[in-house]
Order: C-alpha cells, then structure tokens, then sequence
DNA sequence: CAAAATGATATAAATATAGTATCATTTAAC
DNA sequence: GTTAAATGATACTATATTTATATCATTTTG
C-alpha cells in the first residue's frame, strides 16, 4: 500500500534540491548526479513538471530548470495529483466500470472520511518545509 | 490510489452477508449468486479466510462457512492484513531493495505519522458496524 | 458410490508502475 | 553558421501487482 509512487518521491527529491540552490539554474545532469535517479526517468519528470509549471525550463546550451514558484508554495498534494491523479484513497474498487456495488458498498463511505484527514495532512507538507528537515 | 483491494471488498461483502445469517452455514455457491463476486475467486478468497481463522469451513456435502468468531471482532485492518499484506502506507519506496535513499528520504517520517492515524480509523471498522449500516 | 461441498495450487490476463530510447528543437559560444 | 549542450515530445519496454480462472484432490452426507 503506498501513498506515495516513485515518481513522486523523485519529483520531491529534485524539487528540494532545487530549493536549496536559491534559484541558480539547475540541469537535469546535475541532478542525476546528485540525487542518483535514472536519467531518462527523471527527464521525463522534469518535463512534466514544466508542463504543469511547478518549474520554469530554460531551453538551450546553457539551459536548465529554476522554480517557477516558491518552495513554500509548491505542496505535495500538487505534486500527487500530476504523477498519481486524483488523491481519492477511497477510489471506487470498480472504477471505470459502471460499479454494480453500490447498494452493497459500506466500506466506501467510511474511507471518504479518512481520506479528508489524510488530504489534508499532505497539503500542508510542502517544499519548503522539507527543506528546513533536509539540513 | 486505492486503499482497499478488490479482494478486501469482497472478502468484507461476503463476511457482512455470513454475519447476516446470524450463524447460518453459508455456501460459497450462495454468496456467489448473492454478491455477484466472480466463481473461482470468491473461492479462493474463503479459502484464505479460513486459513486465517475468520471462518470456519465446514468440509464435504451439506459443508460452507460460518465466521468463527462474532463480527464485532472481526476489524478491517484484519481482512486488509490478509490480502494486502502490511499496513504501512508509508512503505519505502524502493522496497526490497537496499534502499539508497535513506539519507534524502525527507518524505517518509511525514507519511508514517498519518499513517498512525489512518491505521486507527481502520482498527475501528468492525464487521458488526458496517452490518448496521447494511441494513 | 455419487454428489456436493471445500483444499491446494498453478496459471493466465489485465493493469499499473518503473524505466529506456530516440529524435526534434532551442540557444550560446566559437 | 556550425557545433555542443541543454530541453521537448513521445513511443516503447520491462517489471510488479492486481484480478482473476482452472484443475485436481479431499471430505462428507445420503
Ligand atoms: S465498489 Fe463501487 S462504490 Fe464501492
Ligand atoms: S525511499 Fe527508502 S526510506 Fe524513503
């Protein structure tokens, strides 16, 4: 059961490295050194947190990644939802499907509370509050 | 992100329906035409509920189930432990594996403390107080 | 002994997660 | 203006997990 995926987790990582540069640009290469993550992978993470402009890619030689906002404002629950979807723990167990368990699903009502507590408790885990851990 | 497996929804559906019976010896066969929950699987999901002394099989003709203790015993940590293994939401991300992260794993400590608190609200979950619900 | 139940267990199919690879485009420096 | 070093887009592969299915053995009642 993990809350947390791996490409999430590697978001993370990045995204405090980054904070602790205080805006120097940094590359993709550089972070594959320091946070020994595959390289493909991690491109490919990166380039999706451009598109949701969580960083602000700078193309070319030279280039690289800066945050586009910051680190106070970046939250976990925002990195979640762009490499897991949709935060919802108490996801129908027959998703997609027209569920044909609804009269007899007592379980989902219960987790939809957890869940609240559980959201919430993520929101409030942001960049910036890692960061002040990681020294 | 799905808190409970299918087999966990099942095993719950078909565990409130015994608890129903009020002590009534249940066959697989019933619950299947009950609950709709797929022949061969709901089978194998009895099979491991006795393993695990939740129920009670009762072998040959005229066999089935009855739970083997009363509902308000039986919690939903229980049957999760059974199908999904462990509880830890915060389960490492590179699990199995010497994890290299250890040291940069600002992510985890957060985790395992909502993790105390979902446990709990799932330790609650009874069979006996979804079967209120049921009704 | 036959029928109706469970036990054990192997296998398959579908889905999700994790990771790789390739080629195109942009920009700076020479 | 060519080259090198960066990102962009995207298709592909591999592995693990989830969701089943299928088969044969064993037990018990009538
Ligand atoms: S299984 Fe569909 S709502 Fe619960
Ligand atoms: S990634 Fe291993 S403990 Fe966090």
């Amino acid at each position: 059961m993990k809350l947390v995926t791996r490409d999430t987790d590697y978001a993370v990582r990045a995204l405090v490295y980054m904070a602790q540069q205080r805006g120097r640009l940094v590359t993709s290469r550089e972070m594959v050194d320091e946070l020994r993550i595959p390289r493909a992978f991690l491109r490919r993470i990166l380039q999706q947190l451009g598109r949701h402009a969580v960083l602000k890619p700078i193309k070319g030689k030279m280039g690289g990644f800066v945050l586009s906002l910051p680190a106070e404002k970046i939250r976990l629950t925002d990195v979640m939802r762009i490499f897991q979807g949709s935060l919802e723990i108490s996801e129908c167990m027959f998703k997609k499907q027209v569920c044909p368990n609804r009269a007899r699903c007592f379980l989902r009502k219960r987790i939809v509370s957890i869940e609240a507590y559980v959201v919430n408790q993520l929101r409030a885990i942001s960049i910036a509050s890692l960061l002040t851990e990681a020294r």
